[in-house]
DNA sequence: GCAAAAGTGTTTTGTCTACACCCATGA
DNA sequence: TCATGGGTGTAGACAAAACACTTTTGC
């Protein structure tokens, strides 16, 4: 097989494509980890993560293997960093390009969830992980307190129509803080790219709160501005 | 050779190191450019770039490269992104894991400069370069504006001793655009991250203006603030 | 003595923070 | 009617932005 085309001299290794996929619960964020199904390290808790292929993008990889442990397409996923060193996994030199992804946890089906030996972790409860796994998820962490005061990516973690209240708590959850309420719900609002429905969530109280949803067109217009949603 | 000890049945590519090596010249950002000495692209122009090899880190492999177009060691470099398309290089399946660094324009030698067939290049006048190496710097040139503002990096760019204009036009070349003089002085005197010392530039002006260095223990007690450079 | 760049303060504006009470509802 | 969570405004502190004149010195 002629795969090599013209560099016949140089080294190849293989590259694996490892997601940290978040969730949030509505008091934490999450981590979705399952049990290793081949060796080495057989058995222990790692990251959904796969080889590329020859014939195959790092991009395309990574969504390919996101796509077969949640059945999910088009949820929110980047590139986060490429681990490359030499020994990082025992069962040969791969380099392995880390994605992060943000889905809606009960869009996660129970039964891909068995099939899987899969569970969603607590962030300050991440057990011992395989390779630099652990390592990955603190950089994941890290970049997700970033991304989501600069973009609007947070949504992606809550249902289409949520209330100020589950919004606040995904924030704080994020930032392990909390912010004054009316603080809170000043500064999102006055963004403009959320918008109020005729609606109540009546499940956490008798008053019910109201729902929003971002509105993605509205925040094009902020794009190029210099802000910050928290 | 036995090197995959248990993926036997995986692809393996090629994985490459290309650097983005901005300097600057006291009026503009420029990018290191270097005319290809190999096929396929022979002759064009491209980021200086190399393989990883077997038994090195892609770190360590993006510092070699680094080492041997410039001579330089402990310089600010930082990995800013892998390219796993498929078809990116036409000479063979490479995945490549870009770098940006930041030298003093000054500390670069021209005999080596002779030797590569390197240039500067201001980022508006980038020509043709091969494959996906435009976007490399697209991307890189817009992680140094977001990193530049938190993080003390800029003065990687600086002789040691520079002058508050020096440093004002390094911003301003960075961001493309122009500070007002007082208020950037205030502020970035504000942070107390920098030192006057006793002794003038006169190169630029018959008065002279101070020159100042960055004290870097100065700046550990900021680090994990709130702040910005800028 | 004049041209050229360096150095320096104040006012205004806007943003962030701290803080407490009334409202609506189901039980 | 009361317990629970939802919703709202204002004053003070602080940071950012706008803005212009004096100083130094080599020629």
């Amino acid at each position: 097989m002629n795969r090599i085309v013209q560099y016949k001299e140089h080294d190849s290794v293989m590259v694996a494509v490892d997601c940290i996929i978040f969730g949030f619960d509505g008091k934490e964020i999450k981590a979705l980890l399952v049990k290793r199904g081949f060796e080495p390290e057989l058995g222990k808790w790692s990251l959904m993560g796969g080889f590329v292929n020859y014939k195959e993008s790092v991009d395309a990889a990574a969504n390919r293997i996101l796509d077969q442990l949640t059945g999910l397409s088009s949820v929110y996923m980047e590139q986060l960093y490429c681990f490359g060193d030499v020994d990082r996994d025992p069962g040969g030199r791969v380099v392995s390009v880390a994605y992060f992804a943000l889905i809606k946890i009960d869009d996660y089906s129970q039964e891909l969830m068995k099939e899987h030996n899969a569970k969603w972790v607590s962030l300050n409860k991440i057990p011992v992980l395989v390779f630099d796994h652990k390592q990955m998820i603190k950089v994941a962490k890290s970049r997700l307190q970033q991304k989501v005061s600069r973009q609007p990516i947070g949504f992606a973690l809550l249902p289409d129509k949520f209330t100020l209240q589950q919004l606040q708590a995904l924030y704080e959850a994020i930032y392990e803080t909390v912010f004054d309420k009316r603080n809170f719900t000043k500064k999102i609002l006055s963004l403009g790219v959320l918008e109020k429905l005729n609606e109540k969530d009546k499940e956490t109280s008798k008053k019910g709160s109201y729902y929003y949803v971002f509105i993605r067109e509205r925040y094009s217009k902020l794009e190029n501005e210099n802000f910050t949603f928290i």
